[in-house]
DNA sequence: CCCTCGATTAATGCTTCCCTTAAGTTGTAC
DNA sequence: GTACAACTTAAGGGAAGCATTAATCGAGGG
């Protein structure tokens, strides 16, 4: 399986002919033909099927249109990488669970930018707490912030504390919550489907089980579901202070809580680490980086903003 | 520039030394070193220098590195994603803008998975709106719902009208908002940053400037900054309902709104769609789905929350 | 200063890609 | 049924990938 191979198919399937796809490329039939057999060969699938209008995509071949488009892609993307890469700002990749995400790393990262005066160019993804060690360990990310981590991937990463916080459960303060916590209804952000959140720590440890708990697409938005009394929610103390000043939420006393909690960084040993994620390091230890921790609450102007990127790693 | 070739970069770049990536590889070391200088070569950069303790990327090489690591992890899953095609539940993507993704389409999907028994997979995707025509056009999705989709990628593509709205500006019930909307500040989703949507659309027609627009990673995230006074908003009118009702938040009477939108659903022309996008067409047209769009108001189980994927495209 | 380890280069052969032209084969249309 | 268009197969050749062994280069350590 090559990139050319990939090539032809994806154009074949877009264009859904083989002539208007050789025509494309600049090469005969035979050659797209020949592509094509062999990705079918190696799929052991027909991948395209000849019908009237056109070629369509078997079962398998729709499967591995996108991937094979996106690989394509990425190919291309390769090389304009490349060839800018030279004068200009270095890159910084931070990864970091759900919650921080929502509220703290854009404007912790455009702090950061700033401080440094525009040299690093900083981005944040997205990943599950398992798989943050993994990312830093594979350097697909230069820092990680998120719960402690700990396990085998960890081994050899430098994991210091950075903030300490409190989670809390939250509720409508107009509703009463009686019984276990364990049949109350849990309206979560995504942490809530990641096992290695603090969240569903506490929740484990509260003995809910799946089906007492919904994810919603971010916090904001369970706590919203959350205001209007149909369940209650997760939240870090700090984080959600602006809604309890306003009496949307009220703290729901609850055994286990507060749950005080750790946000550590976790980036390579010293000697294998890039200079732009010691500067992070060291920024994230500084009076201004907590300052935004506690009370990120702000947006980002539209040139800055970068749309969140979920990271995944081949296993 | 191969796969092969990629597969060795990546290794040496993460284990740091190329005696340790031919071991991992099975081959002999100057097969890597080779791999890698046409790779060097391709791309004119060095890409890994020599360097006590390890190798070590340069610009370049810190760019390549996550490019190359997700094509190899792509070329790994193509494999994978054939080879569990058959057999299995028919696969569906949908394209959508942030506003969409945030409340609707989660819900939507599970209520059309539901449905339909179970039997379609069915995934969501981000995008911008400049990119849903295109998306559909070349079969990365197969079903895009968002405005009316015009233009030259549009052609061919059938959109009709599923569902209409209208888009108010909301602000704390607290404050007083005057002057010229220009002047406000405004606190906005990610739709705030897509040159084609339906709130930016609003914002130019009232002449605010991008210096005048603060982004929120969400939806959720910017009506509740809104809420605290030191902004307004732009809102789906049955969408903010809730926060409407607990006063929490309040319309705001400006020119030009209410706007009324209308969401269109996009697909290939009839000749040339899956059957299970025709499928979840004809489902958008149900009231069914028009009650979910309407109110879509809830989370969904962990075992079917799935994260939101952002979808670009090969230019 | 010399030795050693690790990266690279050189030289070589086998295999695979990938293009060509020419000759089928298949499916649709009249 | 025949014609046509489009996909596929066949055969051949040049280029590049990818592996080998052997030799060279360069930095650190004794």
């Amino acid at each position: 399986m090559t990139l050319g191979q990939l090539n032809a198919f994806v154009l074949v399937a877009r264009l859904g002919s083989v002539t208007d796809a050789a025509k494309a490329l600049g090469v005969s039939e035979p050659a797209v033909s020949q592509a094509l057999a062999a990705l079918r060969l190696h799929h052991g699938d027909k991948l395209l099927t000849k019908r009237a209008g056109g070629m369509t995509l078997t079962a398998g071949g729709s499967r591995l249109l996108p991937i094979a488009s996106q690989m394509v892609a990425l190919g291309a993307e390769a090389d304009a990488a490349v060839r800018q890469a030279n004068g200009v700002a270095a890159r910084l990749q931070l990864a970091v669970t759900s919650e921080i995400a929502e509220f703290v790393a854009n404007p912790l990262l455009e702090a950061f930018t700033r401080r440094s005066g525009n040299s690093i160019d900083a981005s944040a993804g997205l990943a599950r707490t398992t798989e943050l060690a993994v990312l830093v360990a594979n350097r697909l990310a230069d820092v990680a912030l998120g719960p402690e981590l700990t396990g085998d991937a960890a081994k050899g990463l430098d994991c210091v504390p950075v903030f300490r916080g409190s989670l809390v459960v939250v509720g409508s303060p107009n509703s009463r919550h009686q019984g276990s916590p364990a049949h109350w209804r849990w309206l979560l952000d995504p942490a809530g489907a990641d096992p290695g959140s603090d969240t569903l720590r506490l929740l484990r440890r509260l003995g809910v089980p799946d089906e007492g708990i919904q994810i919603f697409p971010n916090q904001t938005a369970a706590w919203s579901a959350a205001a209007s009394g149909v369940g209650v929610s997760v939240a870090l103390e700090h984080l959600v202070a602006p809604q309890l000043r306003r009496h949307e939420l009220a703290v729901v006393p609850t055994r286990g809580t507060p749950m005080s909690l750790c946000w550590h960084v976790t980036t390579l040993p010293t000697d294998r680490r890039s200079g732009a994620a010691n500067s992070l390091r060291h920024f994230l230890g500084t009076p201004a980086a907590m300052q935004v921790m506690r009370s990120p609450g702000s947006g980002v102007p539209p040139s800055r903003f970068r749309p969140p990127v979920y990271v995944t790693i081949w296993s």
